[in-house]
RNA sequence: CGCGGAGUGGAGCAGCCUGGUAGCUCGUCGGGCUCAUAACCCGAAGGUCGUCGGUUCAAAUCCGGCCUCCGCAACCA
């Protein structure tokens, strides 16, 4: 049983309706280093990734481009710069891929769905929510923006829908026993509050199906229904093994899962619903959900809008696949949030890779060449200072292997990093140079440099699970055998030949002040791209969305000329007590001051008014106000907004009051 | 008083459970070295640990009040 023991890692499925983000490589690359690390202990792995395929989201996306939901996530999951293509970029050394478009995974859930609801798990019930019809969307209560339809802001009216519904609230109790008696079942601990909170608030059923949704998976037993999501995505985890089809036959092998590594956003439904599900189907539950932190950009969250969404294939192109893997893995502390900048990366790949790692690789080799033409004799002397360095390396491999049993993936990277630093003060304190200018200190210098390779070659084996490619180049130069980054090669001294060949630097160390103007620029480009695009689609919209426009009857300039349009300076404004929408102004008009009362107050403040030009209609007959409290002597003139509000009319400071408008 | 988390030298974090000289990485300054990717090594400066109060011989650490920031609050794909 110790020996190849079985290690099921997922990922979240993620959803395709645009192309992956940082955010989602930083979620991947994660479960990649766990999964590389435990295969490398001689674990039999199953590494699950995949893509959640259905729902309204992308089925509008297929609509506006015109091709099918199918095609369209086709597109992005297998075509050019797609899903795929992202993870192979990324080395993400996945054992398989799930896409809940695929058969068997269709034909799983709705095995799953039936048994479900053949033993009353399932009912059908009302969905009761708020319902817009341009969008042809439910929307709950919280989801509302101020009564509102999130999508358009239009009206929405409460509507009831036919739905089924997983009995959630019956697993509650069974659930907080879960937590209770399975303290790592959820990661991090302070998300476990969250979750307990949230169950003793009372848990509701979960609404798990549609009828409005075509693009999903239809209910066996009731197919004007289709899946809604949950039972849908959730059951990837299982059927991507075989569980409810014939595609696989891993179940028994594999599940139920060690780790699902899921984003804070989702922990929810995996340390809740899913649990609930394989309870209610008898099934073993998975040993832990790790919810991890969001990768934060310096100024908020990555957002279309900004043009600062983070695009890790160009920075794969700029800075090389490892060292983005390296930075995601060593940056974002233990489930909580971290922050992306272009400074904190190229820092990062300059002090820990180039510096440290690259550096001490380059150094070494480059000595061994210098002085002994690359191969290091096999007469050796051990001297001052080898055991602290070789205490420090043998340590690594227990500390960094409890690390990534605690899922603590930035401190197993510095544990290793601990002891390339001490490598490097290891040479200052030898001072290989000037062993080597004395002939009879050859067999000292020999074995600095030997202690300099096999604490190299014990840091490449480490790493290979975090930079895949980078060990492997380490290892031509230092001469080792392909297949030697092995586990059981992690024993100081197991290598004892060395013929070393310089090859490029392993991580050219980056011009920071150089490469963040640039990035700058860029990034300026891009948010002006972004800009612009976004007004582009915005005119579009109102184009399409514009509504008649009530014309009144044409007029002759000479009705035009009966108007008095005229400039005047506000004087004075305060609100009014009586009234949350009037302001009170005074104005110079050019001649004389007068009183205006304006229905503005919700969007102006006095402040903002006062010693601005205005314009104002200047012949209309004098209007008594406030039951005649007071008497408004004309009109400011305004724009109407689309949210009701008002935009008034400014005119430039040095337009004259009095001067005429036409 | 809805639930929960956080506030530590310029930046990012650890320490708090199990009170007892405040630690790490980056940055800054000074020095050393020259094998190496202007990299490496050593040293220094810099914090009354959000705030007020309590417990204690002793509090960043335990307890209470307050301020600030941030998650979650139900179906979001």
């Amino acid at each position: 049983m110790s020996e190849n023991k079985t290690f099921y890692i997922t990922t979240p499925i993620y959803y395709p309706s645009d192309k992956l983000h940082i955010g989602h490589s930083y979620t991947t690359v994660a479960c990649d280093a766990l999964a590389r690390f435990k295969r490398m202990q001689g674990h039999d792995v199953m590494f699950l990734t995949g893509t959640d395929e259905h729902g309204q989201k992308i089925q509008d996306k297929a609509t506006a481009k015109g091709v099918t939901p199918k095609q369209y996530v086709d597109e992005i999951v297998e075509g050019q710069g797609g899903v795929k293509d992202l993870w192979k970029l990324l080395d993400i050394s996945y054992d398989r891929f799930i896409r809940t478009t695929d058969d068997y995974h269709v034909e799983s859930c709705q095995k799953i769905f039936q048994t479900l609801y053949d033993q009353g798990d399932i009912y059908k019930s009302v969905y009761k929510g708020h319902y817009c019809k341009p969008c042809e969307s439910f929307w709950t209560d919280s989801q509302l923006v101020e009564g509102k339809c999130p999508d358009c802001g239009r009206e929405v009216y409460d509507a009831e829908e036919e739905a089924y519904f997983f009995k959630t609230s019956k697993y509650a109790d069974r659930l907080l026993k879960l937590y209770q008696e399975n303290p790592q079942f959820i990661q991090p601990e302070t998300r476990k509050n969250e979750m307990i909170a949230f169950i003793n608030q009372g848990l509701q059923d979960t609404c798990v199906s549609r009828t409005t949704v075509p693009w999903g998976i239809p209910v066996p037993f009731d197919t004007k229904h289709t899946m809604y999501v949950w039972v849908d995505a959730l059951s990837n985890y299982i059927s991507a093994l075989g569980y409810g089809n014939n595609a696989y036959n891993d179940y028994d092998k594999f599940w139920p899962a060690n780790i699902h590594m899921v984003g804070k956003e989702i922990l929810r439904f995996h340390t809740i619903l899913w649990p609930a599900m394989l309870m209610a189907l008898d099934l073993p539950l998975p040993d832990r959900v790790f919810g991890h932190g969001w990768l934060l950009l310096d100024g908020g969250k990555m957002s279309k809008s900004k043009g600062n969404v983070v695009d890790p294939v160009v920075l794969c192109d700029r800075y090389s696949v490892d060292a983005i893997r390296y930075f995601l893995l060593r940056e974002i502390p233990f489930g909580n949030d971290g922050i992306f900048s272009n400074e904190a990366l190229i820092n990062r790949i300059n002090s820990d890779l180039a510096n440290d790692l690259g550096n001490l690789l380059s150094r070494t080799v480059a000595m061994i060449e210098k002085y002994f033409g690359g191969t290091l004799p096999a007469e050796r002397t051990a001297g001052e200072f080898d055991q602290d360095l070789i205490d420090t390396v043998c340590a690594m491999p227990a500390k960094v292997t409890e690390c990534m049993d605690n899922l603590l993936i930035p401190q197993a990277t510095q544990e290793i990093f601990k002891a390339i630093q001490r490598a490097n003060k290891y040479i200052d304190e030898t001072a290989p140079w000037a062993l080597a200018k004395d002939e009879a200190n050859k067999p000292r210098l020999a074995m600095v440099l030997y202690n300099l390779c096999e604490s190299l070659r014990m840091a490449a084996i480490l790493l290979t699970p975090f930079l895949p490619s980078t060990t492997v180049k380490m290892a031509e130069q230092l001469g080792l055998p392909q297949d030697s980054l092995r586990f059981d090669a992690l024993t100081f001294g197991a290598k004892t030949e060395y013929t070393v060949q310089k090859g490029e630097a392993l991580f050219p160390r980056i011009d920071a002040a150089k490469e963040l103007a640039e990035l700058a620029a860029e990034q300026e480009a891009k948010a002006k791209a972004a800009q612009a695009e976004a007004e582009k689609q915005a005119a579009a919209a109102m184009a399409q969305d514009a509504e008649p426009i009530e014309h009144l009857p044409e007029i002759t300039i000479d009705d035009f000329c009966k108007v008095e349009l005229r400039v005047a300076k506000v004087l004075t404004c305060e609100t009014l007590k009586e009234s949350k929408k009037l302001l009170k102004m005074t104005l110079f008009d050019g001649e004389r001051e007068r009183t205006i009362l304006s229905g503005i107050a919700k969007w102006y403040k006095p402040e903002d008014m006062i010693g601005r030009n205005v314009g104002i209609v200047a012949n209309l007959a004098p209007r008594p106000m406030m039951k005649g409290k007071y008497v408004s002597e004309g009109m400011v003139m305004a724009a109407d907004m689309p949210d009701g509000g008002a935009s008034v009319l400014f005119f430039p400071d040095d337009v004259k009051p009095g001067s005429g408008i036409h």
